[in-house]
DNA sequence: ACCTGAACACCGTTCAAGT
DNA sequence: ACCTGAACACCGTTCAAGT
């Protein structure tokens, strides 16, 4: 049930050896991996308003209709994209584990707190990397890629001995921060023009911070320094240990 | 420049008195107050995609151009109508301060803690009612009632006695989960079928979670039975304290 | 079994034309 | 100044028809 959407891992969008020669109609037979493969590279040139089943036709070298063959619907398709930029992220962080920092099973003397750190920058950066993937998340999250994310942090604070009782608040609290954080991240990349750098825009925003009234908003005036000054990633991680931190206060 | 979407709070639909009769053409004439409330009707009558400016027009016995001449275009829209909801839902928390928990000048013995909770609880209610407002914040966190949201928070870590060092990670942390949480919990809401209700929905998932391989999900199996059991408000607000209890290990 | 592409029922937005 | 509504350039999805 929650394998629906299982997809494979590698893509190869176009595996045309010129030995072989068979150009009858396009390189390959159209299928649901090179599907969601055009469709990644297409919201990540484009973002989600780009990838329309034209579009998608155009760059596949098909009719639209075809691709209802492969695929549901438009939600489907954003689903499985999804999905497989989670797995790769997650693949990323656990391959980590070669350099200690976290491991597959848990075991070995890997710090769970580091490894949950390790975990949260991967989804940041893959959401950072692909904008479109954040609004998806809270769309779809059954899939089994989620779960898997899902279990990599839970399997960690059972490792760092949060008291079972507090199993469950202390994960949810973890995974809506790093989820809703990146999806956040990800709207104010989207939400950016596209030529400018994040300093200036968050150098705009701090000045009209720092122009507010002194009576109505005296904290968003002393913190606009930093707001302006800030690092996106660096922030979030600040998140996350505040986070560990409350739970570590838990037992 | 911050204030450009600023609207009244008080909406007058339909104030067609049998005396004045001016059935002209229709009961009054055209403002942006009006359309925002319309456009705001429909969104909770029918989510995101009822809204179309065709549907807005014939709620409003006008053409759909019309609309064009007082909003710039949807997104203008939305953004309008979430400014309200939220203006509103931070009047409603002002005015608890009545009841003690919450003094808009801060003066007084309430306790900040409790003032950030009755915040966020306000802001998670708003959204519940109007999931549609989920998706919209982080499409324009620049918005007037968003700052005074972020002031109300920020000043109450500033009363709690928080190291000014430490005031930008402890506030960025609080809103993100804020509204990343109440996000995405409007996400599920409106993922969800309109005649089931919550539980059976959550029970469903956490059966889901029950029956994963023990090898690869030990965590989650253990821990859905009360994935199955919690309240999402309850649950929204351990997040919350747990955030707290992490800033208060800061000094 | 898989693909084609015209057709259907929509969208947001514009704009000449009205009052 | 404000409103009308047809027109434009799109959408997602369906489906008879092809191979």
């Amino acid at each position: 049930m929650f394998h629906r959407y299982l997809i494979g891992t590698a893509f190869h969008e176009c595996q045309d050896d010129p030995m072989t020669k068979r150009t009858d109609r396009r390189a390959d037979a159209l299928s649901r991996e090179r599907i969601v493969g055009a469709a990644i590279a297409i919201l990540d040139a484009g973002g989600e308003g780009a990838l329309t089943f034209r579009a998608l036709a155009a760059r596949l070298a098909t009719g639209s209709g075809a691709i209802y063959w492969h695929v549901a619907d438009k939600d489907a398709l954003l689903a499985a994209a999804t999905d497989h930029v989670v797995t790769r992220a997650m693949a990323g962080a656990i391959s980590g584990a070669i350099s200690g920092a976290i491991s597959e099973t848990g075991a070995g003397g890997a710090d769970p707190r580091e490894a949950i750190r390790v975990i949260a920058l991967a989804m940041f950066d893959a959401i950072d990397a692909h904008p479109w993937v954040g609004a998806q998340f809270s769309r779809a999250p059954w899939q089994p890629a989620m779960l898997r994310v899902f279990e990599a942090i839970g399997g960690r604070l059972w490792q760092l001995g949060v008291p079972e009782g507090a199993w469950f608040n202390a994960w949810s609290a973890l995974v809506t921060y790093i989820f809703g954080a990146a999806g956040q991240n990800a709207a104010n990349a989207r939400l950016q023009a596209p030529g400018t750098d994040r300093s200036a825009a968050l150098a705009d925003i701090a000045g009209g911070w720092a122009r507010l009234d002194p009576a109505d908003y005296p904290f968003l005036r002393r913190v606009a320094p930093q707001l302006a000054a800030h690092d996106d990633r660096d922030q979030f991680l600040a998140g996350v240990d505040l986070i560990l931190a409350g739970i570590g206060t838990v037992r």
